[in-house]
DNA sequence: TTGATGTATTCGGATAGGCGAATACATGAA
DNA sequence: TTCATGTATTCGCCTATCCGAATACATCAA
C-alpha cells in the first residue's frame, strides 16, 4: 500500500461500515436495540432462515457491534453499544434529505 | 425475498454504509471535506492512481454522498452532505471507546 | 483540427461476500 | 448417555468488488 494515511484505525472504521452495508443486517441491529435475543427469535422475527441470522451475527460479532451472553443451550445476542443505532439513524435521516432534496430538483 | 421489512429505504440505506465500507473511500470523503477537489488532485494528495480515484468516486457519486461540478476539462468533487461525515466521525468515537473498554477487560 | 490536460471506462484476474442445503456442535434435562 | 433444543459451520455455487494496466473520452486553447 503506498497510501501513508490508510492505518489501521482506518480499517476498522471501514469494517465497521462494511458491517452494517448489509440490509439484513441493519434490520438485526435494529431488532438487537429494540430487544435482546436469541438467534432462533430473531430468525423468526425477521422471518430468516437461522443459519442466515447466525452467519449474519458471527459478522458483526468479530466487527464488535454485537455481543454474546449464554442462556442454557440459547444464545442472546445484544448491542454493545447503543449509539450504532444513533448513528443508522442519523445516515438514514441524512439519506432522506438528500433524496428530498434531489426530488425537488428534478420536479 | 421473505422478509416483508426488507424494503427500499432499507437498500439505500445499506448502499450508503457500503460506500463507506472502504478505507479509500472513507479517507476521499474526508478530504472532500476539507476541501472540494479535482480527481486528479486527490489522487495525488492520497497517494493513489487517477483511475482508482475516479472509480471510486463514481461509487460515491451513484449512492448521492458526493456531487460533481465542471471546471474547464477538469471536474470538482464536493460533498453532498457535511452531516456524514459527522457520522463518520460519530461511527470512530464509538469504535475507539468499544476498544477501549476492550483492552481495559484484557489487560 | 490538433495537442495538452484532465477524467472515465474497459478488460482480465484475483478476492471477498452472499445464499440454500445439509450437517456438525453445544447445552441441559431426563 | 441419550435426547431435545438451539446454535454454528461447511460445502458448492453464484455474484459483487477491487485492482493495475491500458485506453477511450471530454474540454479547451492555439
Amino acid at each position: 500500500m503506498t497510501c501513508p494515511q490508510l492505518e489501521e484505525l482506518d480499517l476498522l472504521h471501514s469494517h465497521i461500515c462494511q458491517a452494517m452495508g448489509d440490509p439484513k443486517r441493519i434490520l438485526i441491529l435494529y431488532a438487537l436495540h429494540e430487544q435482546p435475543r436469541h438467534v432462533t427469535a430473531l430468525a423468526d422475527d425477521l422471518g430468516l432462515p437461522q443459519p442466515t441470522v447466525s452467519r449474519h451475527l458471527r459478522i458483526l460479532r468479530q466487527r464488535a457491534l454485537v455481543t454474546t451472553q449464554r442462556d442454557g443451550p440459547a444464545v442472546v445476542y445484544r448491542l454493545v453499544d447503543d449509539r450504532m443505532i444513533h448513528v443508522l439513524d442519523e445516515m438514514r435521516q441524512v439519506l432522506r434529505d438528500v433524496m428530498a432534496r434531489q426530488s425537488e430538483i428534478l420536479s
